[in-house]
DNA sequence: GCGACAG
DNA sequence: ATCTTGTCGC
């Protein structure tokens, strides 16, 4: 990856968010067949120390294959719809050290669903060319109406008449998720994957693995 | 001007 | 994101 162009102001963040947003596909199945998928999750301690961490699953038992955690520092100021700019030096490199490729990445966070349709899920598929996702915690972008109580329920998110992501239950009685495409995969095949990564908890087993990863890694140090 | 605002 | 006790519930 080339950083020489990364930028360093808020307004050539935005800027290089609008061209790329031009280049993102957001079609596509991912082969349920794939082998790995990966998490992608970043922990932060005081003064921009942070832990990026990758696993890959087995998509047949869930279970870890194997991880990378990459510890620095943030070198973006924290806004909201550009955090993607603190994130991926260090996610892209601990996905570099692994051995194994995913046939798809499962991200903490939107994709299509931003105000410039470019969250960090679309940012990292466009870099790495692997079908992205994003699964976030919170709305950030647009309007939804509740879906309904099972697992599995799904209402639109929409932005000005344009649907950006799902809105989904992922358990019976939890708050729903926040599905949208990333890049090479389209909406209905995300879903597909999100429920298929949530048997049991609220949260894909990607992002719960990698999350208690660079926690674990923060703590030591 | 005021409030909202992924992680 | 992170700072944080107890508490209700399976």
């Amino acid at each position: 990856m080339n950083w020489t162009d990364w930028p360093g102001t808020i307004p050539e963040a935005e800027a290089m968010q609008e061209r790329l947003a031009t280049q993102v596909i957001t079609t596509g199945a991912v082969s349920a067949d794939t082998a790995l998928v990966a998490g992608v999750d970043v922990s932060y301690a005081d003064e921009d120390r942070l832990a990026a961490a990758v696993v890959l699953l087995d998509t047949g038992t869930l279970e870890l294959v194997e991880s990378a955690v990459v510890t620095g520092r943030a070198s973006f100021p924290y806004r909201p719809g550009l955090f993607a700019f603190r994130e991926l030096p260090s996610i892209v490199e601990a996905l570099a050290t692994l051995s194994g490729t995913p046939g798809l990445i499962v991200c903490d966070g939107h994709g299509l669903a931003h105000p410039r349709r470019f969250g960090l899920a679309c940012h990292l598929g466009l870099i790495t060319g692997i079908p992205a996702m994003g699964v976030a915690k919170n709305v950030f972008t647009g309007e939804f109406e509740e879906p309904g109580p099972h697992r599995g329920a799904t209402s639109p998110l929409l932005d000005g008449g344009e649907e950006i992501g799902w809105v989904l239950r992922t358990q019976d009685g939890v708050k729903p998720v926040f599905v949208s495409a990333g890049h090479l995969i389209g909406l209905d095949n995300a879903c597909e994957w999100a429920l298929r990564l949530t048997p049991r908890y609220r949260l894909p087993e990607t992002t719960r693995q990698a999350d208690h990863l660079s926690r674990q890694v923060l703590a030591r140090g």
